[in-house]
DNA sequence: TGAGGTAAGATAAGTCACCG
DNA sequence: CGGTGACTTATCTTACCTCA
């Protein structure tokens, strides 16, 4: 076989796959099953801004753990509403903004301004000024928002209590203005909340929707839903989406979890193709299990697209130095090194100590390494770093990331 | 005493309002 | 219109602190 046959032949194989598309993070789908609870309590609290827009300002928040459907539900709802909206004539505008990526003040209220169009420069603003611009951009276009703020507790981790206030409390200023803004704000846990003050994390929690895990059968019906939507009919069984259902279900022993679910199903699909099969066979799940191996690892590689340049050139270093080292942790100190050496043969300048520092602190909270100080038998006091995840797999990703930053960054300066 | 943690101040780069 | 001061974020520098 030649070159031009094995492109060939790949592209033209047939594909259990009508629009894989479906199985995306990103994908919103017309229905959710099972959710119909939360966006039903979602709407209650959220009816006064249609009946008596500008009256009263919403926050309501989300808690649940990860891959439960709190993003999915927001978006579905944000979408949702808007069409009531524009029923009853009211101009509303739904911004999700995700925590990891935005996790200052100024990150938030900017991306709150971003997708109002207005044209407010990187620099030069306090986020008071900035907050002062859009809201007089919105009073004067006779706009109202929802906000949803997912991944709360970054937010709140870097932030801190004064930016919360600010952000959540921003018409206690003014109590008199016509309230246009509303939040949804996501979190998987409530305890981040109980660093902040008291009368700020009470106004926070008062509305609450909570979140379960999916149950096996639950799943089923997810799985089942976008199955119908990604495949082509008769490529894979009820048995297929059962066999996952039962291992993600929570109350069959699993984490409950839609997304690995989902994933799951989206991998066993893309190894039938490569097989060549026709249709998706049990042997292909088990397959993508062990590709999965860990749903740390979908936990982790999810974080990895909001980490910066400087951040995965951290990373790449850890893995590097515990690959080439075979112990399962490195000191902060060889990081650095590496991280330098990697910097220098790419021509960047790297970060000093106290940067690189504050970057390996953040990828702990991210749970993308994990850390621990050194006890006896170290010179010194220093952190040592592992990752609990393949090494390879990855590297593989963190590389594509960096690469794709550095062009980023490039066209940036152009 | 060594290795790193951390706080404070300095600097760079960017923008706005304001003033002549 | 150009200059200036004030204010922002991000980063660096420095100097001190802490713990095994």
């Amino acid at each position: 076989m030649t070159i031009d046959n094995i492109v060939e032949s790949v592209i033209n194989r047939a594909s259990v796959f009508k629009n894989r598309s479906v199985l995306d993070r990103s994908y919103v789908p017309d229905q959710l099953p099972h959710r119909e609870r939360q966006l039903a309590l979602l709407a209650e609290h959220f009816k006064p801004v249609i009946t008596s827009p500008g009256s009263v300002s919403i926050t309501t928040l989300l808690v649940g753990d990860i891959g439960v459907g709190k993003t999915v539900t927001a978006y579905v709802f944000g979408r949702d509403l808007i069409k009531v909206a524009e029923k009853k004539g009211i101009k509303l505008r739904y911004v999700h903004i995700n925590c990891h990526s935005a996790r200052t003040l100024y990150g938030v209220v900017q991306s709150i301004a971003t997708t109002f169009s207005l044209s407010i420069p990187f620099r030069g603003l306090s986020p008071r000024e900035m907050m002062l611009i859009v809201l007089n951009h919105m009073k004067k276009h006779d706009l109202h928002a929802v906000i949803t703020l997912d991944e709360f507790n970054y937010f709140v981790q870097v932030a801190g209590n004064d930016a919360v206030y600010f952000l959540i409390r921003i018409y206690d200023e003014y109590p008199e203005a016509e309230k246009r803004l509303h939040y949804i704000i996501i979190t998987r846990s409530l305890e981040v909340l109980r660093t902040l003050d008291p009368a700020t994390e009470s106004y926070i929690t008062k509305h609450i929707i909570k979140f379960e895990p999916y149950k096996a059968e639950e799943l089923f019906d997810i799985l089942k839903q976008r199955r119908d939507l990604a495949f082509y009919e008769n490529t894979v069984s009820d048995e297929i989406l059962k066999y996952i259902a039962e291992i993600e279900g929570y109350d069959k022993g699993g984490k409950g979890n839609a997304r690995a679910a989902i994933e799951m199903l989206l991998r066993a699909g893309i190894i039938a193709d490569y097989e060549g099969s026709q249709y998706v066979k049990v042997e292909h799940v088990r397959k993508a299990i062990g590709e999965i191996r860990e749903e740390l690892l979908v936990d982790i590689s999810d974080n990895l697209q909001f980490l910066q340049l400087h951040e995965l050139l951290i990373l790449k270093a850890i893995i590097r130095r515990l690959r080439n080292s075979g112990e399962s942790y490195i000191k902060i100190g060889e990081a650095e090194e590496e991280y330098s050496y990697l910097c220098n043969i790419r021509k960047i300048k790297p970060r000093k100590h106290t940067q690189v520092y504050e970057y390996i602190r953040n990828l702990k909270n991210m749970g993308v390494v994990s850390t621990k100080i050194s006890g006896k038998g170290f010179r010194g006091r220093t952190t040592l770093i592992s990752i609990p995840v393949p090494l390879d797999p990855l590297e593989k990703r963190v590389d594509e990331l960096i690469d794709r930053r550095i062009v980023e960054r490039d066209v940036n300066t152009i």
